[in-house]
DNA sequence: TATCATTTTCAGAACGTTTTGAAAGGACTG
DNA sequence: CAGTCCTTTCAAAACGTTCTGAAAATGATA
């Protein structure tokens, strides 16, 4: 049978969605999986994704396993039917806001832990260095204060964004671009 | 030699920066090498880089260049001495510039692309489209301009940033929060 | 031009990640 | 409770990425 105009698009933007996906640090079957989710009009199964992307059982079991655990897809169960369904977030900005929100625990909070060590262990090594040793360890406190700092307004930017919410955002920044001039 | 508490936080640090970095999708021992230079108080050399992280030569070569690529460090000369060094971009703002004009140029715009072209796709296809085949490619078309319609918020919030650029964030964060309330 | 210091390159090795597929596990049904 | 349907698990294989190190290239100097 031809692929329609409609099923090219749907799997062109699939291919891609995996690629950029895999570009960041994202596996490239979950990002494909959560992308015919997203397009699909209704939830699909298991052998549905193994067909559609050719992949094998335990490879579509642990991905959606896996996205099911970023909060991007739910599980459906349907009476009469042993078979279990996923069913994708539509709203992109919930999206969004599930990816920063995860990104943010799982890869930002330990960079920031770390740096927050670093500064206290300077803090105690600091004490009766003189010179060149003195100096160095302030530079290390001003660069690591530096990415804190810039953490700290970031965070409360997505913060502000989440609160702000899918219909907010777009007057939002309509808005800010004339603050900005 | 016995390691001091400011050497022990900056190899703490340079690891975890290496970690964090992995997890997004860039390699980890350019973020290492970029966490070096940006904590150290002067250029360092190739040789430097591979004493201090322990990797080879050729490795130190690629990623310095990688690095120099992506704009966040930079080639140095010296008089009298034939060897390049290398130093980090130290401002924290300005390297955040950096890193999403990159991204956005290698791993963003190919997604927009790619969905602009699977709009017009769809819109060549619809033409004739009966039921419930017209009723996806409507459905595909809601989504793929939802996706676009996000990116193109976040392309101005990001340009909007920039423009605002390193001192007039912190104020700008600050203005929001009251303004979201 | 020959020599020396340095950087770059790249085939192969090493490594980590993802996938596979078969087997085990669960859970409903007649 | 045996059979069926479906999901999960996991060791081994496949795969892609990154690193290594020796050789080639570069380019300054004598």
């Amino acid at each position: 049978m031809p692929e329609t105009p409609v099923e090219a698009a749907k799997s062109l933007y699939i291919r891609r969605w995996g690629e950029m996906a895999a570009s960041w640090g994202i596996s490239r079957t979950m990002a494909e999986i959560h992308a015919l989710l997203y397009l699909a009009s209704e939830p699909l199964c298991t052998d549905d994704v193994m067909e559609q992307l050719a992949v094998s059982r335990g490879s579509a079991s642990m991905n959606l396993r896996e996205l099911v655990n970023w909060g991007l897809i739910r599980r459906i169960h349907r009476r009469g039917d042993r078979k279990e369904y996923f069913d994708a977030e539509r709203d992109v900005w919930q999206m969004f806001d599930t990816i920063v929100r995860e990104r943010r625990r799982r890869e930002v909070q330990p960079i920031v832990e770390t740096i927050e060590r670093c500064l206290k262990m300077i803090g105690e090594g600091k004490r009766g260095l003189r010179g060149q040793a003195g100096k160095n360890a302030e530079a290390y406190k001003r660069r690591f204060t530096d990415i804190l700092d810039f953490c700290e307004i970031m965070n409360t930017l997505f913060n502000l964004m989440s609160k702000t919410g899918r219909s907010g955002l777009k007057p939002l920044a309509a808005t800010l671009g004339k603050l900005a001039g």
